[in-house]
DNA sequence: AAGTGGTCTAGACCACAAC
DNA sequence: TTGTGGTCTAGACCACTTG
């Protein structure tokens, strides 16, 4: 290993650390790897899609056995960062999978089958920079005022149009944004995000309402005016906790539902 | 070691096993010590809240290492099935717990403090014995007229009515269950089920829509009728996938919302 | 001091994929 | 055949809790 408090031993190697502090906020070995590993990872060491270091690569460069490079990885596993494919090796997890389309999109039809269903259609109604409210500027974590990137879109599924959202981005992130962009890449916005502006999304949290359509959002799902719609507010947030998109929807739940699982 | 398909060495205590079948549906050792220890949880071998016997005695008990025991624990811990507490033991996971008060309600105050309301205020409006119409018995794996329980109540959060939901139970493992009952425990209601009826959920599925309040829910709600509201059909299970709830929830989300995290 | 879970190591072997 | 992740073991030591 290298550096940070600890204590381990076992080794002989890692015995001599400083151990200055009274309570060092002792972290064990693997949660270190943990961290550097994380660190290549935000860096851009290895991208989305491409194979990182075998297990036993990664244990020589950080010293370390490959048991504790596995729990590493385990963990880092566990939170979708990263995918083990046995034999293969482990990957960079990615938004651009054939296999979950849309990872975090809960909104499934009634049937259960979304494949049923076909491609999402998409029709971009909005793209412009403009300056971020107060609360677009809390959500991401930026000054009212700064430059942010607005979309508006409607996508449909099965020929019915069944949401309608928009998403509020970091200017400086994502310079360049047009519509065109928008509406040209085939599969999850998400994917685009990692290939043209080196953005991957890691995880997010979604408040939920129940709201009555106003006359100009039930004229763009098609549906009257004061109809019960889901209100999903979604905060996207990038590695290190980093906030990088919000997104309102406003979802039709005629013959969609939104399915969580709980444990 | 005992039974099942495998194929581990290392021991050479099981190494003599059958091996019977072409594709024997491999399955690794601490798999398989898992689903033990699921038996046990499920008989009732260890009771919610108890200690269940050491990594080391788990260990001997089964003629494995206690890595492998290790393991196995691991994956039941990650299920929330088990609870681990350092220099303690490993607990049977209980919903009678102080910390996370509700675990499957995930509607909390817009103020994000759910201790700041206090302790839910509970009206139970009916509960009564009664045969499974087709839609309820299909989601409990009942037949249509088994006799089941229906509880229909009102919980209420800082004075004011926020839920109302109507909960079915098979009348076979929920005998007796009184309006009495329901309204005196203190605490999650699964916490009760658990002390009354030996029964545990262990996991949820939800499916979430929004729906306009009819003249009934809205008196009940203290809401104008048509006032938009979350629909929320939750299906519990216990050990072995085996249904035993169904919930039907109706939530106001004006000074709540559906809070939910995404990876 | 004793017992429990938590970390770390080292080495062996298995299952899977690709060359 | 080689290299990857996956499993299993055995033993040492650390951190936390309790008597």
């Amino acid at each position: 290993m290298a550096t940070s408090p600890s204590s381990h031993s076992a080794d002989g190697a890692g015995t001599a650390d400083a151990q200055a502090q009274a309570t060092p906020a002792f972290s064990p070995l693997y949660q270190q790897i943990k961290g550097l590993i994380l660190q290549s990872l935000q860096a851009g060491e290895w991208k989305p899609g491409e194979v990182i270091p075998s297990e036993m690569d990664l244990a020589a460069r950080f010293r370390v056995s490959q048991g504790t490079v596995r729990k590493a990885i385990d963990e880092l596993a566990a939170e979708n960062l990263v995918v083990r494919r046995q034999g293969k090796g482990t990957f960079v997890a990615t938004h651009a999978e054939q296999h979950v389309r849309y990872r975090f999109l809960k909104l499934v039809p009634d049937s259960g089958d979304r494949d049923s269903e076909g491609p999402a259609g998409r029709e971009v109604l909005e793209c412009r920079r403009l300056r971020a409210s107060a609360d677009v500027a809390r959500a991401l974590a930026l000054r009212t005022g700064d430059p942010v990137v607005q979309v508006r879109r409607v996508l449909t599924f099965g020929g019915v149009p069944t949401i309608l959202e928009d998403l509020w981005l970091p200017g400086n992130a994502f310079k360049g944004l047009s519509a065109d962009q928008m509406a040209a890449y085939q599969g999850p916005t998400y994917a685009m995000f990692e290939l043209e502006f080196g953005v991957r999304m890691v995880r997010a949290e979604e408040k939920i309402r129940s709201v009555a359509a106003d006359a100009a959002q039930a004229a763009l799902l098609a549906v009257a005016e004061g109809s019960p719609l889901l209100s999903v507010e979604r905060l996207s947030y990038t590695y290190s906790d980093v906030p990088m998109e919000l997104r309102r929807g406003l979802y039709r739940t005629d013959t969609h539902h939104y399915r969580n699982e709980l444990s």
